[in-house]
DNA sequence: CATAATTTTTAGCTTGTGCTAAAATATATC
DNA sequence: GATATATTTTAGCACAAGCTAAAAATTATG
């Protein structure tokens, strides 16, 4: 009886929700190896194995010793449900407490794993129930479904496309305080000027007429949407 | 490394955290007793015992074994930061996400241990650094003083006193809500009509003319103050 | 394909926080 | 003051979640 606020039915304990989130992030819908989970959870390999074989007991995951693990329904459900609330924190965090892009995702990762679903609805509901954070990643609604992502890379664009930001990959802080000073957020309708592929770099004309110059990384991590 | 979101110094866990909580609440000021302990965290007293021991090593609490647990400064000091960050999200809950009275308590209970020092001054600045919360309790400063009540129980006012509804003491559910429907809240301005010593009920006449009467127990769990 | 490198698992240990049952101490009652 | 009752502690155990070191399996390389 650890962590887990015992609070009417089960609850999963913290622990449990991020190795589900985990998962969900790095196996991208296939499985996602010892190895990769306990590097994006900084936890040793060992203990990764060890909470495997629980969680598949719990009947949250599939796992096949030395042949990585995926989830089941029940913990892409719960997965989902994670990542609601998480994105539905970081939006009122930015747009209600003055959160900076950095600060942000450190709150959500602890308290998306203390707010009720009671508090996640009503707090969508004073949001204006969004259906993309402020990285423009999309909110998973309340039954675990979620928009289809269309964004390809900014790198792939071609010369003379005219394309709307969808989303920003929160990468480093420094890389989100840079887009967010010069207005590369999403939403934002863009020209590709010029693609050189020498050395990958892009060039983009914004609606005010500001021009942009990215480098191959920056232009890998922004998503754009034809417009 | 346990229930511990080890994120930067220390952090105290949500057991520790509420075990100061408990001996604040229930010792006022002195010391409180493993069974007092117990009970209000509905947890075996040799549990408490155990816990108990563990807190003194940590300097949080001063403990003398079949003798009860006081707080040290430090203790007092971390016990009062919850109390804060309770206060302030139930407010935030009631005012701004149309939680009731009942479902508030719950939460905060969660609630408090996951968010920031950092999260608590932008709520506090965005709820306007309130003294109160809904229920009347005064709220800690960041630097963990606390206003000193005034407040007697209503029961204990003569008859032709004018006084104001400072707190009422958060019972039971039923309780509350009776009182939230006919406007007996903090700040309400009442004038006492009778008393009758025989079977200790109250009246009282709000602004509008209104009366209201209260027996015994009900008259003991609303606190008021002059006007 | 044999060997080297990498990944994963197993074994054994630690810490925090809970429990029950039995023993010890403190408090109340005759 | 002796005895009964209530409270508290001790002893021993469990479980979740982490760790390290060694062994086993998989994958890569010459
Ligand atoms: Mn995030
Ligand atoms: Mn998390
Ligand atoms: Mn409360
Ligand atoms: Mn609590």
């Amino acid at each position: 009886m650890n962590g887990v606020v015992s609070e009417g039915g089960s609850r999963l304990s913290v622990s449990t929700e991020d190795y589900l989130k985990a998962i969900w992030a790095v196996g991208r819908g296939g499985s996602a190896s010892t190895k990769e989970i306990s590097e994006h959870l900084s936890v040793a390999p060992a203990s990764v194995t060890n909470m495997l074989g629980r969680l598949q007991e719990m009947g949250l995951v599939r796992y096949e010793r030395y042949r990585g693990a995926s989830l089941t329904e029940r913990g892409y459900r719960e997965a989902l449900r994670l990542v609601r609330k998480h994105r539905l924190i970081e939006t009122f965090l930015l747009e209600h407490l003055g959160y900076s892009w950095q600060e942000v995702h450190e709150e959500a990762e602890r308290l998306e794993h203390a707010v009720s679903d009671l508090f996640t609805e009503r707090l969508a509901e004073y949001l204006g129930h969004p259906g993309r954070d402020p990285h423009g990643d999309p909110i998973p609604a309340p039954d675990g479904t979620m928009e289809r992502q269309e964004a390809r890379p900014l790198a792939e664009a071609a010369a003379g496309e005219r394309v709307r930001i969808s989303r920003v990959d929160q990468s480093s802080p420094e890389v989100l305080e840079y887009f967010g000073e010069r207005g590369l957020v999403p939403g934002r309708r863009l020209r590709v000027t010029e693609t050189r592929k020498l050395d990958g770099v892009i060039a983009v004309e914004d609606e005010e007429g500001n021009s942009h110059t990215l480098g191959a990384p920056l232009a890998r991590s922004v998503f754009v949407e034809a417009d």
